[in-house]
DNA sequence: TCTGGGGTCCTAGGACCC
DNA sequence: TCTGGGGTCCTAGGACCC
């Protein structure tokens, strides 16, 4: 039965839904299939984007990010269409259910991807034959198409997921790199970016595989430890686990808003971070945990944007405390130009249950540990006839020159 | 008529402590 | 009169991803 698994190693899937919103709206109403759809952000608004498009109208150059009117330009008939977040998330969690069904070891990446561990799934059948059934199951049942990566590793299963769309299954083990992987262009790398990807070209990388041979100190000198780690997966080698956890320990929860047209109007402005305010503490609250520091984001009529933070020394997640710290960050560095987008974040997270019973082991500690420090003083009181913390604090505030008694503390403090 | 909104991770400097 | 080095926390910005 093992036949098919590696003696030593791992068997991960990445599986990435192909265009997913507009794929989901398709399966709604069919009637849209074979035409080219969007989902923009806010059709109506002249700063709408596309979020999603169908593979009809990528055919015609719609990009994910592009301005709606950029879009509309290029593809005149494009059928455009709102986000409708609760169908993708009913979608989403049926499509999940599917990968759980199979093995436990599912780590959610984002609403329509994620990573499997099946190295333990021999009594399934083989790999392939596995990714074969999840695919056909999330199309037959669902109506929605899938890309499935078969691989030793995340970054190689990630990277197979690609490269086979729509319905794809691409398999990439290590003897494939060679013809497979390293042939592409730099910047098709999970992890590299436009930046990451200029400063490699810049020093004669243009391929993935050429990434394989630079020098390591090179590398690191050029992109930091990144540089590193991306010569690592470009070898093949990537031991991060598959963490079914991951998505519960977020580190911060924020909202922002692009406002209809840049403005400097204080009570606009005011309205606005208080309505961020308000819907930040409503995710507080449904996920039930609470944040120490607040931050806020200003980006400016010419898309400068600057964060500015503030950790408290305790624990908040209602709307009128967010608000407060957010509106006093906001008057204290906000410069008085026109205003394009505001944000407001959480950060610092813990749970909210977790709050009490740090409150008591701060009490605790602080408590005990004033019983220790009056200790010591009563101790050192006795032994010297009076309270030496005291005349320190005094000789320090009047600038005078050390008592012999304090000489004499200090000896003893020392030795 | 340019370019959304949700995140994570890394870096770097300064404060502060030991 | 001049002086180390490590560790942690806080803050701001940047790169990247979906």
């Amino acid at each position: 039965m093992s036949k098919w698994y590696p003696k030593n190693g791992r068997v991960i899937f990445h599986l990435d839904m192909n265009s997913f919103y507009a794929s989901v709206e398709m399966a709604y109403n069919p009637k849209l299939k074979g035409k080219p759809l969007a989902i923009a952000g806010n059709p109506e608004e002249r700063r709408g984007i596309i979020v999603t498009s169908s593979y009809e109208a990528r055919a015609k150059g719609v990009k994910t990010t592009m301005p709606l009117w950029q879009a509309k330009r290029l593809c005149p008939e494009l059928l455009v269409m709102r986000p409708n977040f609760e169908r993708y998330r009913k979608a989403s969690s049926e499509m999940f259910k599917m990968m759980a069904e199979i093995t436990p070891y599912v780590q959610p990446v984002s609403i329509d991807e994620g990573y499997m561990d099946v190295s333990h799934c021999h009594h399934l059948g083989s790999p392939l034959d596995i990714a074969k059934g999840l695919q056909f199951r999330i199309k037959n049942d669902l109506d929605l198409p899938c890309s499935i990566g078969i691989a030793p590793n995340k970054f190689l299963a990630k990277m197979a997921s690609d490269m086979q769309k729509p319905m794809g299954l691409t398999v990439l083990r290590k003897r494939d790199l060679k013809t497979k992987l390293w042939p592409l262009a730099i910047e098709e790398m999970y992890g590299v970016g436009q930046k990451t990807a200029d400063k490699l070209q810049n020093v004669g990388i243009h391929k993935i595989g050429d990434l394989v041979d630079a020098n390591t100190f090179e590398l690191k000198r050029i992109l930091g430890i990144n540089g590193e780690r991306l010569q690592q997966r470009a070898k093949g080698e990537d031991t991060s686990p598959v963490d079914p956890d991951a998505i519960y320990d977020f580190k911060s929860i924020g909202n922002s808003e692009t406002l209809r047209e840049d403005t400097v109007d204080d009570s606009t402005l005011t309205m606005l971070l208080r309505k961020l305010s308000r819907k930040v503490a409503t995710r507080l609250a449904r996920k039930e945990v609470v944040g120490q520091t607040v931050q806020i984001m200003i980006r400016y009529y010419n898309r400068k944007t600057i964060t500015r933070s503030i950790t408290k020394s305790t624990y908040l997640s209602s709307e009128t405390d967010i608000f407060s710290v957010a509106t006093d960050l906001f008057e204290l560095h906000w410069n008085g130009e026109p205003i394009r987008l505001l944000g407001v974040t959480v950060q610092g997270l813990i749970e909210k249950s977790q709050v009490a019973e740090q409150l008591d082991l701060f009490r605790y500690q602080e408590q005990a540990g004033n019983e220790a420090l009056h200790e010591v003083v009563e101790q050192l009181t006795t032994k010297y006839g009076k309270n030496p913390f005291q005349s320190f604090t005094s000789s320090v505030d009047k600038d005078q020159p050390r008592t012999s008694f304090q000489k004499d503390f200090l000896d003893d403090f020392r030795k």
